[in-house]
DNA sequence: ATGGTAGAGGTTCTA
Protein backbone atom coordinates (compact mmCIF):
# COMPACT_ATOMS: atom_id res chain seq x y z
CA UNK A 1 0.00 0.00 0.00
CA UNK A 2 1.45 3.39 -0.62
CA UNK A 3 0.31 6.13 1.41
CA UNK A 4 0.88 9.86 0.45
CA UNK A 5 -0.07 12.99 1.32
CA UNK A 6 0.53 16.42 -0.74
CA UNK A 7 1.88 18.67 1.20
CA UNK A 8 1.19 22.54 0.38
CA UNK A 9 0.28 25.69 2.15
CA UNK A 10 -3.10 25.20 2.57
CA UNK A 11 -2.01 21.82 4.16
CA UNK A 12 -4.24 22.04 7.67
CA UNK A 13 -1.78 21.46 10.43
CA UNK A 14 -4.15 18.12 11.11
CA UNK A 15 -3.13 17.01 8.39
CA UNK A 16 0.91 17.31 8.42
CA UNK A 17 0.66 15.76 11.86
CA UNK A 18 -0.20 13.05 9.83
CA UNK A 19 2.16 12.74 7.25
CA UNK A 20 4.90 13.48 9.65
CA UNK A 21 3.24 10.08 12.02
CA UNK A 22 2.99 7.92 9.15
CA UNK A 23 6.63 9.09 7.52
CA UNK A 24 7.95 8.56 10.96
CA UNK A 25 6.30 5.11 11.24
CA UNK A 26 8.77 3.98 8.41
CA UNK A 27 11.17 1.85 9.62
CA UNK A 28 8.91 -0.79 8.16
CA UNK A 29 11.10 -2.06 5.67
CA UNK A 30 8.33 -2.71 2.71
CA UNK A 31 7.87 1.40 3.36
CA UNK A 32 8.49 2.97 0.10
CA UNK A 33 9.73 6.50 0.74
CA UNK A 34 12.58 5.06 2.51
CA UNK A 35 15.77 5.58 0.75
CA UNK A 36 16.65 2.08 -1.57
CA UNK A 37 20.36 1.57 -1.35
CA UNK A 38 21.96 -0.92 -3.50
CA UNK A 39 25.07 -2.47 -3.13
CA UNK A 40 27.48 -5.01 -5.20
CA UNK A 41 29.96 -7.14 -4.03
CA UNK A 42 32.23 -8.56 -7.39
CA UNK A 43 35.65 -10.13 -7.55
CA UNK A 44 36.01 -9.03 -11.29
CA UNK A 45 39.82 -10.12 -11.53
CA UNK A 46 41.30 -6.90 -13.60
CA UNK A 47 39.23 -3.56 -13.33
CA UNK A 48 41.26 -2.73 -16.35
CA UNK A 49 40.50 -5.86 -18.45
CA UNK A 50 36.76 -5.44 -17.13
CA UNK A 51 35.93 -2.21 -17.82
CA UNK A 52 33.40 -2.83 -20.08
CA UNK A 53 31.54 -5.77 -17.56
CA UNK A 54 31.43 -3.33 -14.88
CA UNK A 55 29.75 -0.74 -17.61
CA UNK A 56 26.99 -3.65 -18.24
CA UNK A 57 26.68 -4.46 -14.82
CA UNK A 58 25.67 -0.63 -14.03
CA UNK A 59 23.84 -0.42 -16.40
CA UNK A 60 21.54 -3.29 -15.79
CA UNK A 61 21.76 -2.99 -12.12
CA UNK A 62 22.33 0.80 -11.20
CA UNK A 63 24.06 -0.33 -7.60
CA UNK A 64 24.64 2.84 -5.56
CA UNK A 65 27.82 1.30 -4.20
CA UNK A 66 30.21 -1.23 -5.90
CA UNK A 67 32.71 -3.15 -3.58
CA UNK A 68 35.29 -4.36 -6.24
CA UNK A 69 38.28 -7.38 -5.19
CA UNK A 70 41.41 -8.70 -7.11
CA UNK A 71 41.25 -5.41 -9.19
CA UNK A 72 44.96 -6.42 -10.04
CA UNK A 73 45.87 -2.65 -10.71
CA UNK A 74 48.39 -0.27 -8.85
CA UNK A 75 47.07 3.23 -7.57
CA UNK A 76 48.53 5.51 -9.86
CA UNK A 77 47.25 3.90 -13.09
CA UNK A 78 43.37 3.20 -11.33
CA UNK A 79 41.21 4.19 -13.90
CA UNK A 80 39.54 7.00 -12.27
CA UNK A 81 37.89 8.90 -15.40
CA UNK A 82 36.52 5.99 -16.78
CA UNK A 83 34.60 5.27 -13.36
CA UNK A 84 33.53 8.45 -12.79
CA UNK A 85 31.79 8.59 -16.64
CA UNK A 86 29.71 5.50 -14.85
CA UNK A 87 28.60 7.85 -12.26
CA UNK A 88 30.66 6.61 -9.70
CA UNK A 89 32.27 10.15 -8.03
CA UNK A 90 33.80 8.88 -5.03
CA UNK A 91 36.23 5.78 -4.67
CA UNK A 92 38.51 5.03 -2.69
CA UNK A 93 40.80 2.02 -3.47
CA UNK A 94 44.22 0.47 -2.63
CA UNK A 95 45.94 -1.68 -5.32
CA UNK A 96 49.24 -2.80 -6.40
CA UNK A 97 50.89 -4.29 -9.65
CA UNK A 98 49.16 -7.46 -10.46
CA UNK A 99 48.06 -9.12 -7.76
CA UNK A 100 45.05 -8.74 -4.84
CA UNK A 101 43.81 -4.78 -5.16
CA UNK A 102 40.13 -3.74 -3.42
CA UNK A 103 38.17 -0.60 -4.78
CA UNK A 104 34.61 1.03 -3.34
CA UNK A 105 32.92 3.17 -5.64
CA UNK A 106 29.67 5.26 -4.81
CA UNK A 107 27.55 7.41 -6.24
CA UNK A 108 27.17 9.23 -3.00
CA UNK A 109 29.99 11.57 -0.68
CA UNK A 110 32.30 8.26 1.43
CA UNK A 111 34.28 8.55 4.16
CA UNK A 112 37.70 6.51 3.83
CA UNK A 113 38.30 4.61 7.06
CA UNK A 114 42.28 5.23 8.12
CA UNK A 115 44.73 3.53 9.25
CA UNK A 116 43.49 0.03 9.00
CA UNK A 117 45.76 -2.78 9.60
CA UNK A 118 48.21 -4.07 6.93
CA UNK A 119 47.12 -7.43 7.56
CA UNK A 120 50.29 -10.48 8.11
CA UNK A 121 52.31 -7.03 7.94
CA UNK A 122 52.08 -7.41 4.30
CA UNK A 123 50.21 -4.71 3.46
CA UNK A 124 49.32 -6.58 0.22
CA UNK A 125 45.70 -4.41 -0.50
CA UNK A 126 43.56 -6.83 0.78
CA UNK A 127 41.22 -4.41 3.20
CA UNK A 128 39.77 -1.10 2.51
CA UNK A 129 37.20 0.40 4.33
CA UNK A 130 34.53 3.83 3.82
CA UNK A 131 31.95 5.05 5.74
CA UNK A 132 28.25 5.99 4.11
CA UNK A 133 25.93 8.63 5.41
CA UNK A 134 22.17 7.39 5.17
CA UNK A 135 18.79 9.22 6.60
CA UNK A 136 18.92 6.76 9.37
CA UNK A 137 23.04 7.58 10.15
CA UNK A 138 26.21 6.67 9.12
CA UNK A 139 27.07 3.08 8.11
CA UNK A 140 30.74 1.52 8.15
CA UNK A 141 31.67 -0.85 5.66
CA UNK A 142 34.14 -2.98 4.82
CA UNK A 143 35.57 -4.48 1.80
CA UNK A 144 38.07 -7.52 2.08
CA UNK A 145 40.06 -9.96 -0.18
CA UNK A 146 40.98 -13.04 1.75
CA UNK A 147 44.22 -14.80 0.67
CA UNK A 148 42.67 -17.87 -1.66
CA UNK A 149 45.51 -20.45 0.19
CA UNK A 150 47.66 -22.15 -2.80
CA UNK A 151 46.21 -25.67 -2.91
CA UNK A 152 47.77 -27.99 -0.20
CA UNK A 153 45.83 -27.56 3.02
CA UNK A 154 48.53 -27.64 5.63
CA UNK A 155 50.09 -24.50 7.02
CA UNK A 156 53.35 -26.30 8.04
CA UNK A 157 54.22 -26.93 4.57
CA UNK A 158 52.60 -24.30 2.14
CA UNK A 159 52.96 -20.79 3.50
CA UNK A 160 50.05 -19.57 1.30
CA UNK A 161 47.46 -21.77 2.98
CA UNK A 162 49.27 -20.59 6.62
CA UNK A 163 49.29 -16.69 5.41
CA UNK A 164 45.39 -17.40 4.62
CA UNK A 165 44.38 -18.80 8.58
CA UNK A 166 46.61 -15.91 10.03
CA UNK A 167 44.66 -13.42 8.00
CA UNK A 168 41.83 -14.55 9.15
CA UNK A 169 42.96 -15.02 12.99
CA UNK A 170 44.03 -11.48 12.64
CA UNK A 171 40.77 -10.00 11.35
CA UNK A 172 38.93 -11.82 13.83
CA UNK A 173 40.60 -10.34 16.82
CA UNK A 174 40.67 -7.38 15.43
CA UNK A 175 37.19 -6.91 14.83
CA UNK A 176 36.39 -8.97 18.34
CA UNK A 177 38.19 -6.09 19.92
CA UNK A 178 35.96 -3.24 18.11
CA UNK A 179 32.65 -4.72 18.39
CA UNK A 180 30.83 -3.44 15.01
CA UNK A 181 27.57 -1.93 14.91
CA UNK A 182 25.50 -0.27 11.82
CA UNK A 183 28.48 -2.13 9.79
CA UNK A 184 28.54 -4.53 6.47
CA UNK A 185 31.03 -6.48 5.81
CA UNK A 186 31.89 -7.65 2.32
CA UNK A 187 34.27 -9.35 -0.19
CA UNK A 188 35.91 -12.30 -1.77
CA UNK A 189 36.65 -14.54 1.04
CA UNK A 190 38.00 -17.38 -0.36
CA UNK A 191 36.35 -19.89 2.06
CA UNK A 192 32.77 -21.45 1.34
CA UNK A 193 31.34 -22.19 4.81
CA UNK A 194 28.36 -24.22 4.65
CA UNK A 195 27.53 -27.85 3.09
CA UNK A 196 25.10 -26.64 0.84
CA UNK A 197 27.81 -23.76 -0.21
CA UNK A 198 29.62 -26.23 -2.35
CA UNK A 199 28.69 -28.42 -5.15
CA UNK A 200 29.82 -31.39 -3.22
CA UNK A 201 30.56 -31.43 0.64
CA UNK A 202 32.19 -34.86 0.88
CA UNK A 203 34.44 -34.09 -1.86
CA UNK A 204 35.56 -30.47 -1.01
CA UNK A 205 36.29 -30.98 2.43
CA UNK A 206 40.17 -31.79 2.06
CA UNK A 207 40.02 -28.70 -0.68
CA UNK A 208 41.44 -25.69 -0.04
CA UNK A 209 38.22 -23.18 0.27
CA UNK A 210 35.95 -25.82 2.26
CA UNK A 211 38.90 -27.38 5.10
CA UNK A 212 37.43 -27.23 8.55
CA UNK A 213 40.26 -25.26 9.77
CA UNK A 214 39.27 -22.60 7.01
CA UNK A 215 35.22 -23.04 7.87
CA UNK A 216 35.59 -22.88 11.55
CA UNK A 217 38.11 -19.37 11.39
CA UNK A 218 35.47 -18.20 8.94
CA UNK A 219 32.60 -19.28 11.63
CA UNK A 220 34.95 -17.75 14.24
CA UNK A 221 34.97 -14.46 12.26
CA UNK A 222 31.50 -14.07 11.63
CA UNK A 223 30.51 -14.71 15.14
CA UNK A 224 32.44 -11.45 15.92
CA UNK A 225 28.89 -9.65 15.59
CA UNK A 226 27.51 -10.64 12.26
CA UNK A 227 24.81 -12.16 10.51
CA UNK A 228 25.24 -13.33 6.67
CA UNK A 229 23.12 -11.86 4.84
CA UNK A 230 22.64 -13.87 1.58
CA UNK A 231 21.73 -16.82 4.16
CA UNK A 232 19.14 -14.82 5.49
CA UNK A 233 17.33 -14.58 2.20
CA UNK A 234 18.60 -18.31 1.02
CA UNK A 235 17.89 -21.15 3.17
CA UNK A 236 20.83 -23.18 4.20
CA UNK A 237 19.99 -26.28 3.05
CA UNK A 238 19.42 -24.75 -0.72
CA UNK A 239 22.56 -24.64 -2.94
CA UNK A 240 23.77 -21.35 -3.54
CA UNK A 241 27.56 -20.83 -5.54
CA UNK A 242 29.03 -17.27 -6.46
CA UNK A 243 32.05 -18.84 -8.42
CA UNK A 244 32.64 -21.28 -11.16
CA UNK A 245 36.23 -22.19 -11.85
CA UNK A 246 37.77 -21.11 -15.52
CA UNK A 247 39.17 -24.90 -15.66
CA UNK A 248 35.63 -26.27 -16.76
CA UNK A 249 34.74 -26.63 -20.02
CA UNK A 250 31.21 -26.13 -19.48
CA UNK A 251 30.40 -24.16 -16.07
CA UNK A 252 26.73 -24.78 -16.23
CA UNK A 253 26.87 -28.21 -16.81
CA UNK A 254 28.98 -29.28 -14.60
CA UNK A 255 27.61 -26.83 -12.06
CA UNK A 256 30.95 -27.18 -10.07
CA UNK A 257 30.71 -23.74 -7.93
CA UNK A 258 31.17 -22.58 -4.65
CA UNK A 259 29.90 -19.68 -2.38
CA UNK A 260 33.15 -16.94 -1.72
CA UNK A 261 32.16 -14.55 -1.85
CA UNK A 262 30.20 -12.89 0.86
CA UNK A 263 27.97 -10.25 2.37
CA UNK A 264 27.58 -9.70 6.21
CA UNK A 265 25.90 -6.99 8.23
CA UNK A 266 25.96 -6.90 12.29
CA UNK A 267 22.18 -7.79 13.69
CA UNK A 268 21.13 -3.92 13.61
CA UNK A 269 20.83 -3.60 10.20
CA UNK A 270 19.37 -6.79 9.76
CA UNK A 271 15.75 -4.89 9.50
CA UNK A 272 17.25 -2.34 6.71
CA UNK A 273 17.99 -5.76 4.66
CA UNK A 274 14.95 -6.08 1.43
CA UNK A 275 16.33 -8.06 -0.53
CA UNK A 276 19.69 -9.91 -2.57
CA UNK A 277 20.88 -11.85 -6.18
CA UNK A 278 23.34 -13.17 -7.11
CA UNK A 279 24.17 -12.52 -10.98
CA UNK A 280 24.85 -15.83 -12.20
CA UNK A 281 23.97 -14.59 -15.48
CA UNK A 282 27.01 -12.39 -15.31
CA UNK A 283 29.03 -16.05 -15.45
CA UNK A 284 28.15 -15.91 -19.20
CA UNK A 285 29.29 -12.39 -20.33
CA UNK A 286 31.93 -12.16 -22.94
CA UNK A 287 35.33 -12.35 -20.95
CA UNK A 288 33.98 -13.16 -17.98
CA UNK A 289 35.49 -12.88 -14.38
CA UNK A 290 35.16 -16.34 -12.50
CA UNK A 291 33.17 -15.05 -9.49
CA UNK A 292 29.76 -13.44 -10.20
CA UNK A 293 28.75 -10.22 -8.67
CA UNK A 294 26.46 -10.19 -5.69
CA UNK A 295 24.17 -7.85 -5.20
CA UNK A 296 22.18 -6.60 -1.69
CA UNK A 297 19.45 -3.91 -1.25
CA UNK A 298 18.43 -2.25 1.64
CA UNK A 299 16.00 0.53 2.86
CA UNK A 300 17.45 3.01 4.91
C1' DA B 1 44.63 -39.90 -10.73
C1' DT B 2 44.97 -35.82 -13.51
C1' DG B 3 44.50 -31.59 -15.75
C1' DG B 4 41.81 -28.36 -17.11
C1' DT B 5 41.82 -21.86 -17.91
C1' DA B 6 42.71 -17.06 -17.01
C1' DG B 7 45.43 -12.59 -15.88
C1' DA B 8 49.69 -9.96 -15.39
C1' DG B 9 53.96 -9.27 -17.00
C1' DG B 10 57.41 -11.10 -18.47
C1' DT B 11 60.20 -16.23 -19.86
C1' DT B 12 56.60 -17.66 -14.16
C1' DC B 13 53.63 -16.50 -10.56
C1' DT B 14 48.86 -16.54 -8.57
C1' DA B 15 44.35 -18.03 -8.67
Amino acid sequence: MVLSVKITRRTPRRAFALYVAVFSCSANPDAQWLMPMRLVTWNINSLRLRLPRLDDLVAALAPDIICLQETKVPDPLFPEEAVRALGFEHLHYKGMKSYNGVAILSRHPITPVENLPGWYGKEDCRHVGAVISTPSGPVELHDFYVPAGGDIPDPDTNPKFAHKLAFVEEVTEWFAGRKPERAILVGDLNIAPLEHDVWSHKQLLKIVSHTPPETERLNRWLETGFVDAMRHFVPPQEKLYTWWSYRNRDWQKSNRGRRLDHVWVTPDLVPNLSGMTVVREARDWVSPSDHVPVVVDFQF
